[in-house]
DNA sequence: CGTGCTATTGAAAGCTTTCAAGAATGGTGG
DNA sequence: CCACCATTCTTGAAAGCTTTCAATAGCACG
């Protein structure tokens, strides 16, 4: 893991309004700055280990990483996907019950948790905006428990390839429903995240092409000609404002 | 929605401990003791409507809740029980995604949504206890990822049973590996909740009843000879200890 | 002690998984 | 710069588990 301490400012960070700290004055950001540290992961590389002590806390600056949970004979689920602004880590816990893998090379802000959680108590801003952050993440865990429990294999992919598109898609310039992004997964890490084999994720994500509703370039790049179009292949009734 | 003010004073509170509430000083509990109102609902009655405005949040007293989503075709997934000292609601936000529908006779603790938000920004300790219980809640429905996208039709309802003696069990005075309790749900619902149908959830109770894993009086009353078994059928390698 | 809702059980159908083989990608070294 | 190699991805066919459709049994309330 290398780690790489830098003169980053927080006022320069592109996630400045998005993360933790998007709450803080001056002031506060000014703690923050004193404990924070980059880190670097490579791709593939583990972040956090279930049940190991966690010194840190982090916010995704660059990068993609997930959480999953292997059960003892190997089947492994992924619950979450952490994209740039999201925060990991448990504050006033020694471990989290899932490893933190990084899929592209990451970099993160990291806080010493210790520390961490005496800023949480000393400045209400991060605690308000970490406790809004959790409250989002909580209601998008529950509503994803219904791809899970409910969702066929299609259905599945394409609320995963719904999410992606919102979170990392670029509009066309022309074409505002129409967007590109890149996958930041494998099929096999796209299964764990569905609940299927990586066999039917990539079977369904055939079946999409064939059907327009995506096309694809090479392994990762994805084009949602309709997003329309794929929300009602993923069973997505909502009128377009994800709040945050 | 029947509701009833009394004069139930915090200090006799069952659930005084383990609820929002929890890390509160006498004049905290002073401040939320003025704006809180008791609420009794009626066995079936909903709660909460998701995107219907929220003019309250509230911890669960007594009784059983749950929250679900359903989809325009009716498919319904329930994405969390909730029970005693358990919270409810979505501070600094006008609705919520998902409907919270009681399973027996519930008493709510409620809170105006707009006080109880200044209480959150005055009252450190209620904030800091509700972000402890959210990043619980959020650690919990990662679980529980792992039995909707993994795990087979007998583990996921051995995994359900498991969750609720814990929560609900009452160990045998002389053999506290047996453990019984009474189930809030009917089998419709813990299908909802495990993402099956009520047939398969209900067979593989009677497969589990037919191996000896529990045994059951009436429709509700469950009993598990041996925990420890159960826990195995579960996938549960969890050494015990839940923190909370 | 009926009556209606809830739960159980059976049999066939369907969707996903499993097992297997072949194709495409992208990185490496000659 | 191109060929080769390992990995990832795609596709096919059979097996398996869950669902669907259907009927019976059992509990609980009036």
């Amino acid at each position: 893991m290398a780690i790489a301490k830098t003169r980053d400012t927080c006022a320069g960070c592109p996630i400045r309004h998005r993360a933790v700290c998007a709450y803080c004055d001056a002031d506060e950001l000014a703690m923050l700055e004193r404990i924070k540290s980059y880190a670097t992961i490579a791709p593939g590389s583990p972040i956090f280990f279930a049940r190991e002590p966690m010194r840190h806390v982090a916010t995704v600056v660059t990068g993609a990483a997930v959480l999953s949970r292997t059960l003892e004979d190997g089947r492994r689920q992924i619950s979450g996907l952490m994209l740039p602004s999201d925060f990991i880590g448990r504050p006033w816990r020694d471990t989290i019950s899932y490893d933190v893998t990084a899929l592209s090379e990451v970099v993160l802000c990291r806080f010493d948790r210790k520390a961490f959680e005496t800023i949480l108590r000393d400045t209400p801003h991060v605690a308000e905006r970490l406790l809004s952050m959790t409250l989002d993440d909580l209601d998008a865990a529950r509503d994803w428990s219904v791809v899970l429990g409910r969702m066929a294999a299609r259905e599945r992919v394409s609320a995963f390839l719904l999410t992606l598109a919102r979170r990392l898609g670029t509009p066309d310039p022309k074409v505002p429903e129409r967007v590109t992004f890149d996958l930041p997964l494998t099929r096999e890490a796209i299964a764990d995240a569905l609940g299927l084999t990586l066999e039917t994720a990539s079977r369904q994500m055939s079946a999409l092409r064939r059907d327009g509703v995506i096309e694809t370039e090479g392994r990762t790049r994805v084009v949602v000609p309709d997003l329309l179009r794929l929300q009602e292949e993923a069973q997505d009734d909502d009128d377009g404002g994800e709040l945050g």
